[in-house]
DNA sequence: TTCCGTTCGTTGCTCATGCAACCAATAACA
DNA sequence: TGTTATTGGTTGCATGAGCAACGAACGGAA
């Protein structure tokens, strides 16, 4: 049939309406979110996101390796390795060579770290919080549901790999 | 592994759990998606995220200028600036001045630009919707919902401002 | 007209990031 | 034991993005 030759103001045919393409929307709303964090993150405390998620792990495990600092390969080792560096440089993280394997360090927050660390995690949730505050609580838990599922669908699909950790 | 007798202490009091705060997870998934479609926009047709958008934007409109780009502010205008000369460059890309307003000027694919924008479309859809397929029908209605819940509160959320794009 | 404030778009600078090459230590195996 | 392949981590290099300062063009007001 005709398929519209006629060259008119319209686009011919989008094939793409970027406003409802999922992973768009995605990166938008992360980067928001993002923005929002590093707000905190940055100018009140001087902190990368890298360094960011340095320090929450942290904080919750006390003491881990550069390696298990990207359990998914979400950081790549280089930004590991120089977001430890300067945290290190910065008095907020001291490396203890491990005896067993001298390829690795044990990291750990010194006491200034975890000071800091106490004074940006409670802003930090109260942002996901606020984040949240918009949903209900089912709602929540459903979203939850399907961040998951794509997210792991997600690293079926990307690349990622080649190095290391795999699932 | 090493089966080493290093202490694994749990830490104090996580404050935070960094694979349960939705602005991490948001993040992960997002550049995973990103990560997947670099891919075909990067290695097989030499684009970047930025030029990708451009060219979608006037697959989708046809004839735009460069702040139209970034509706929401999502993209800077050196970004958009840069990811438009390029394809310029290119050839996939031509401008046109605006007579009645001479700051701006008219952009629109050029033929090769709609080839491209035709060739990477159904694929990155292909890939959209391979991610979409691990949900039901209603949970992507409902993912749908709940992401434009959080971008509008996102938005209210960064500071995203003093730039032109208001609300 | 001229002056001022604003907006569109570009560009220089700086820094963060990803990749790849590399070193050191370990593991696997003949 | 030596020899090779893997793994943890660092660093050089090049690319990419944001910020800010700038030039050009418009709008409004005297």
């Amino acid at each position: 049939m005709a398929s519209g030759s006629a060259a008119r103001k319209p686009a011919p045919e989008p094939l793409v309406v970027l406003e409802e393409f999922l992973p768009y929307r995605l990166n938008v709303l992360a980067g928001l979110t993002s923005s929002a964090l590093a707000q905190i993150y940055a100018e009140r405390f001087g902190l990368s996101i890298p360094a960011w998620r340095v320090i929450v792990t942290l904080g919750q495990y006390e003491c881990r390796t550069a390696r298990d600092m990207a359990p998914d390969g979400v950081m790549h080792k280089s930004t590991v390795s120089r977001a430890v560096s300067a945290l290190e440089k910065r008095g907020l993280v001291k490396r203890r060579p491990n005896l067993d394997d001298r390829r690795e360090e044990w990291l750990a927050l010194t006491p200034e770290g975890r000071a800091i660390y106490e004074a940006v995690a409670p802003e930090a949730l109260a942002v996901g919080e606020r984040l949240l505050s918009v949903l209900t609580p089912q709602e929540q838990k459903t979203l939850s549901t399907l961040i998951d599922k794509l997210t792991r669908q997600a690293r079926l699909l990307a690349p990622r790999d080649t190095e290391g950790s795999e699932a």
